[in-house]
DNA sequence: CTTGGAAAGTCAACAAGACTGACATAAAAT
DNA sequence: ATTTTATGTCAGTCTTGTTGACTTTCCAAG
């Protein structure tokens, strides 16, 4: 009832409208997030989620198909169709487990790779604009919120591949 | 090559790995952030679309359908099947407009009302946990970064929003 | 060794929600 | 009176999610 009851503390700040200026913000910067990608996606006839196949295999080549549904959080048949087109297209290459071979490991081609990095320099680009523009403090405060609004377990997934691979 | 490299300014610190990261903190928290409303929406058959528009009019009451498809960046025969349905199952109400008699101004009835605060409370209890988590200094980051990251004119938006009304 | 799950992946069919294009109606503007 | 604007509707397409049923491969218990 009271707006101005937490005013003086500024650590119990959280109106029901900040929080939803918060929401509204998360819609409208993911819009702007995935604006590029899509522009060029869709000259290509491809979707988002072809986008977020080849961003995950470009990080972990050699992954598997489940290891991939399970950090997309899609069902098989799903990705199955997205892969498949990748496949034919020539920008994934899918090979057969060493050890279990009922797997696919997942690999880009020199195609997918070149379609990767076309991708995410335009969303790295904006990305690297908005850093810029809020500056160093304001970028770890974001991705300290961005954290604490993942879900637990996807948050452990996000933290393992926190560090750089070799 | 060399990470450390930007170890001492701290203000160019920006690797692609670094982008790469932020990029997918986007994604995995957009996830989390949509998690729970998406549970409660589909008990009721509804999906995303039903969500936003049941917020934007909760936030603007007696705005236009031209108004509220410009917000949400979609067409009208894609939010006119969302309002239909909306419409006919009693959570908003369409009223000729005042002025001029073309226009729509959308309302939530109290049964609109009330999906609204479900859902809407849902989220903001989320994000009242990541922002606690966080602490107030992360909050204005990521605020400041989510804002550099939408596009100009949704930008513009969103900013004449910022005012609470009275 | 065989057989009977279990696990990984594929195929088929369906639904939500986005899109375009064409058209209808009513009201406002010229 | 004519044109423009705001809205709604119908039809058809596309992406991307779903479930269900199937094949191939592996492994383990008898």
């Amino acid at each position: 009832m009271n707006e101005t009851s937490a005013s003086g503390e500024n650590l119990l700040f959280l109106t029901d409208e900040q929080l939803r200026k918060g929401i509204e913000a998360m819609f409208f910067a993911y819009r702007g997030f995935t604006a590029d990608p899509d522009r060029i996606l869709s000259e290509l006839a491809y979707g988002r989620a072809h986008h977020r196949a080849v961003h995950f295999i470009n990080r972990s080549p050699g992954l598997t198909v489940n290891a991939l549904l399970s950090v997309l959080g899609v069902t098989k048949q799903s990705l199955n169709r997205v892969l498949r087109t990748l496949i034919e297209d020539g920008l994934v290459e899918s090979r057969v487990g060493r050890k279990d071979r009922r797997e696919r490991q997942l690999f880009l081609t020199e195609k997918g790779a070149e379609l990767e990095r076309r991708l995410s320099e335009a969303q790295r680009a904006r990305m690297r604009t908005a850093y810029r523009t809020a500056g160093p403090q304001a970028v770890a405060g974001f991705r300290q919120v961005l954290e604490a609004m993942m879900d637990e377990q996807i948050r452990a997934q996000y933290l393992s591949l926190k560090e750089v691979r070799s």
